[in-house]
DNA sequence: AAGTCTACTTAGAATCGTGAGC
DNA sequence: GCTCACGATTCTAAGTAGACTT
C-alpha cells in the first residue's frame, strides 16, 4: 500500500433499520398479478455514543478559486437561461442517436447555480417500472421432496429469484439461505407454507435450467430480432431517459425502478438473501417543476406524492424495504448538475493543496495535546491524510456488514511493531473497509503517532474503538475550522489527484517515446493511485486460465526462438565452409525472424506482467471519482496522446468541462 | 448532544457488446 | 464466421456528510 505524508484523527455515525415483521405486505387478492408490494416500518436503531467535543463554528477565509465555489458562494444570481438555446420540450427534438444531448451547451461557461437551489424548471417522464412477472411455462417444474408442486405466481416468482442464483456463491451461505427461505415462506399461500418447510428439500433445478436456456436463447436471436429489441429499448430510453432542466434537455442516470429480487449485500451482510419487494407507483415520490406536466403513473395506480422541491436534484424516489434507504432517480453524470458539483469537488481539493501544510502543522501539534480527544483527532487525521483512509461513520452492527473506516477502527484492527523488517514504529492495519474490501497494510509511521496509538490501545479490549472520543462529525467540524468546505473525504480526492500529478511529472518521457510507452507511464500512475485508495476487484474468474494461455504463448515463442537460433548457427557454419563468408539471404531471413519473435516475446512478457499486477486492482474507480480530469487532459495535450487513450466515450462526456478548459499547462 | 433522516458520492459486480485472433 | 477476452455500461450497495428532530 502506498503512503503519502505523515499525519491525523476521527469517528462515526449512522444506522436505520427495519422491523422484521413485514409479513403482511402482499395482498393475497390478485393471484394473476403477483406483485410484491412494499410497505415498511422503521424501527429505532441503535447507535453508540461517543465522546463529546468542545469548540464549534468556524470562520474561514475564502479562497477565491476560479469558478466552482458555488456551494460556498452566497452572492450568485441564478444562472441566466442560456441565450443560445431555445427551450426544448421533453417529448422530442434531440434524437437519441444524436449522441450528445444539447451538444453545444457549455454549462461551465455560465454562472454557477446559486447556493442551495438546484433548478428553476424541471420536466420529466417519471421512472420506468420493470415489466410485470411472467409465470413460467407449466413444463418447468418445481419439486419438493421429490413431489411436483405447482406454485402460486408470487411463490414461483420468488423461487425464480433464488433459482437464478443457484450457481452463485451466495446460495452457499447459510445466512443467505436462511434469509431467503424465511422471506419466501412469508409470501407463500397457507398450503404452500405448510408443505414447504425445508430449503434442502427444494429442487429448483428445472427453474435454473429454464433461466439458463432463456439467456442462451437471447444470445441466439437473429440479427433482426436483436435489432428490434434495440429499437424498442431506444423508444423507452427516448421517453424516460431524458429530462428538461432549466430549458436544457439532459440525460437521466438510472431511470429504471429497481426490479424485485434477493438482496445482494456485500461481505457478511446480515440481510443478504432477503426479498427486495416490487416497487409500485404508490411507493414513489415524484419531484418535478411546478408548472411541468406530472407524468402519469401506470394505469390504476397513483403516485405516493408529487412535490416540487428545487433544493434537491432527484426526479423520483422510493424507499427500499431491506435497508430502509431512499433510492433516487437522478441525472446522468454528463449533466450540469452533476458536472458542476464534480468540478467543485476538485476545486475544494486544490484548495486543500494550499492549506495542507498548515493543517499538517496543526494536527502535528495536536499529537502532543493534553486533551485526549485532540490527540485522537490528530492521529485519525494523520491516518486519513497519509493513508487515504475513509472517514469511517458509525454503522449499525446488527443491520449491516461489519466494516470500518478511520474513525470507527477498533483495537483489533491495528498491530504495533517497535521494529520489524528493518523499520521502526510500524503499524499494521487489517480491517474490512467499504464493500467489505480488505485493507491490509504495514507501514512505518511518525513516532508520536505511534506512541499515541499505543496509548489509545492501552487497557482496551480488541473490540473496543481505537478512537473512543471521536466521531466523523467531530472531525469534520474541526476540519471546517481549518478550511472552508473541508471534510475528511477531501483528503482522499486531494491525495489521489496530487499523486497522479506527481507521478506524471516525475516520469521522464523523451520526445521520441511511443504512444504505448506514454500510456504505460499514465497507467502506472493510475495504478499508484488505485493502490493508495485500495481499489480492488475480485480476481477475474478465468484469470488463471488466461495467464496460462499467455504463458503457453511465451513458451512456444521461446522454443521457436531457440530452434531458429540453432538453425541460424548451423546454416552459418555450413556457409562458412561451402561459400566462404558471402552473404546469404537465408541467413538474413532467419535473423529477421528471430528479431521479430524476440519483439513478440517481449510484448507478451510485458502483457503478462501487466496482467498479473492488475489482477486485483481496479483502475476505473479512481479515474471516475478521484482524479481531477484536468490533470489527465493537460497531460494528454502536453504529450500529444489522444484523449481517447485515457478516457472512453462515457468519461469524455462526463469530463467535457475539463477537456474544454484545461490546457497543457494545467497543474493540480 | 444524541438520534434520525435525507441527499448525494463512491464502489465493485454483473451484464452487455464488440472486435481481435482463430 | 465463431469464440472469447476485454472494455464499456448498467446496476445497486455502501459509503460520507449534514440537516433536522428529540
Amino acid at each position: 500500500m502506498a503512503a503519502l505524508f505523515p499525519d491525523t484523527p476521527a469517528s462515526s455515525s449512522s444506522n436505520c433499520s427495519f422491523s422484521d415483521d413485514d409479513s403482511d405486505y402482499y395482498s393475497e387478492s390478485k393471484p394473476d398479478v403477483p406483485l410484491l408490494e412494499s410497505k415498511y416500518t422503521i424501527s429505532p436503531s441503535k447507535k453508540c455514543v461517543k465522546g463529546s467535543y468542545s469548540k464549534q463554528i468556524v470562520k474561514n477565509p475564502r479562497i477565491g478559486a476560479k469558478r466552482p465555489q458555488t456551494s460556498v458562494a452566497t452572492t450568485n444570481e441564478f444562472a441566466k437561461p442560456s441565450s443560445k438555446k431555445k427551450r426544448i420540450s421533453i417529448s422530442g427534438k434531440t434524437s437519441k442517436h444524436d449522441d450528445s444531448v444539447d451538444p453545444v451547451w457549455k454549462w461551465w461557461e455560465e454562472d454557477p447555480l446559486p447556493n442551495g437551489v438546484k433548478w428553476k424548471t424541471l420536466e420529466h417522464e417519471g421512472p420506468l417500472f420493470p415489466p410485470p412477472y411472467e409465470p413460467l411455462p407449466i413444463s418447468v417444474k418445481f419439486y419438493y421432496g421429490g413431489e411436483h408442486i405447482i406454485l402460486s405466481p408470487l411463490t414461483e416468482e420468488i423461487a425464480g429469484f433464488y433459482s437464478r442464483m443457484l450457481d452463485h456463491d451466495y446460495t452457499k451461505s447459510d445466512i443467505f439461505n436462511k434469509n431467503f427461505f424465511h422471506d419466501w415462506r412469508k409470501y407463500m399461500t397457507k398450503e404452500e407454507s405448510s408443505k414447504i418447510t425445508n430449503l434442502q428439500d427444494c429442487d429448483f433445478s428445472q427453474l435454473c435450467q429454464h433461466f439458463k436456456l432463456l439467456s442462451e436463447m437471447r444470445k441466439l436471436l437473429s440479427k433482426q430480432e436483436k435489432q428490434q429489441m434495440k429499437i424498442d429499448n431506444n423508444i423507452l430510453e427516448e421517453k424516460y431517459g431524458y429530462c428538461v432542466i432549466d430549458g436544457h434537455k439532459q440525460k437521466v442516470g438510472n431511470y429504471r425502478i429497481e426490479p424485485p429480487g434477493l438482496f445482494r449485500g456485500r461481505g457478511d451482510h446480515p440481510k443478504q438473501g432477503r426479498l427486495k419487494l416490487r416497487i409500485q407507483a404508490e411507493d414513489v415520490i415524484i419531484n418535478i417543476g411546478k408548472n411541468a406536466r406530472v407524468p402519469s403513473p401506470p394505469i390504476s395506480h397513483t403516485w405516493k406524492k408529487v412535490q416540487h422541491d428545487a433544493k434537491v436534484t432527484w426526479l423520483a424516489c422510493w424507499i427500499e424495504n431491506i435497508t430502509g434507504n431512499n433510492k433516487y432517480i437522478m441525472l446522468n453524470s454528463t449533466s450540469r448538475l452533476k458536472g458542476e458539483k464534480d468540478w467543485q469537488k476538485y476545486e475544494t481539493a486544490r484548495k486543500l493543496k494550499k492549506h495542507v501544510s498548515h493543517i499538517r502543522e496543526d494536527y502535528f501539534d495536536g499529537l502532543k495535546s493534553r486533551e485526549m480527544f485532540i490527540r485522537q483527532r490528530s492521529v485519525a487525521l494523520y491516518l486519513i491524510d497519509r493513508l487515504a483512509l475513509r472517514a469511517g461513520n458509525e454503522k449499525d452492527s446488527d443491520e449491516e456488514a461489519d466494516t470500518v473506516g478511520c474513525c470507527s477502527l477498533r483495537v483489533e484492527h491495528v498491530k504495533l511493531y517497535d521494529e520489524i523488517d528493518g523499520s521502526i514504529n510500524v503499524v499494521e492495519f487489517d480491517f474490512l473497509g467499504k464493500d467489505s474490501i480488505r485493507y491490509k497494510n504495514r507501514v512505518p509511521i511518525d513516532k508520536q503517532v505511534f506512541k499515541n496509538i499505543r496509548l489509545f490501545i492501552k487497557d482496551k479490549e480488541p473490540s473496543d474503538e481505537l478512537f473512543d472520543r471521536l466521531t466523523t462529525s467531530i472531525l469534520n467540524k474541526y476540519l471546517h475550522e481549518l478550511m472552508e468546505g473541508l471534510t475528511a473525504k477531501v483528503f482522499r480526492t486531494y491525495n489521489a489527484s496530487i499523486t497522479l500529478q506527481m507521478q506524471l511529472n516525475s516520469s521522464k518521457l523523451s520526445d521520441n517515446s511511443s504512444i504505448p510507452e506514454r500510456m504505460l507511464v499514465y497507467n502506472r500512475s493510475n495504478r499508484a493511485v488505485a493502490l493508495l485508495c485500495n481499489h480492488q476487484r475480485a480476481i477475474p474468474k478465468s484469470f488463471s486460465k488466461q495467464m496460462d494461455n499467455i504463458q503457453k504463448k511465451i513458451d512456444e515463442k521461446e522454443v521457436e526462438i531457440t530452434q531458429l537460433r540453432k538453425e541460424y548457427k548451423e546454416s552459418k557454419k555450413f556457409l562458412k565452409q561451402s561459400e566462404k563468408f558471402c552473404k546469404n539471404s537465408n541467413l538474413k531471413k532467419i535473423n529477421l525472424k528471430i528479431h521479430n519473435l524476440d519483439e513478440q516475446l517481449h510484448k507478451l512478457k510485458i502483457q503478462a506482467t501487466d496482467k498479473e499486477e492488475n489482477k486485483q486492482i481496479a483502475l476505473g474507480t479512481s479515474k471516475l471519482n478521484y482524479l481531477d480530469p484536468r490533470i489527465s487532459v493537460a497531460w494528454c495535450k502536453k504529450y500529444s496522446v489522444p484523449i481517447e487513450k485515457v478516457y472512453n466515450k462515457t468519461l469524455r462526456e462526463k469530463f467535457a468541462w475539463a477537456m474544454d478548459m484545461a490546457d497543457r499547462t494545467f497543474e493540480f
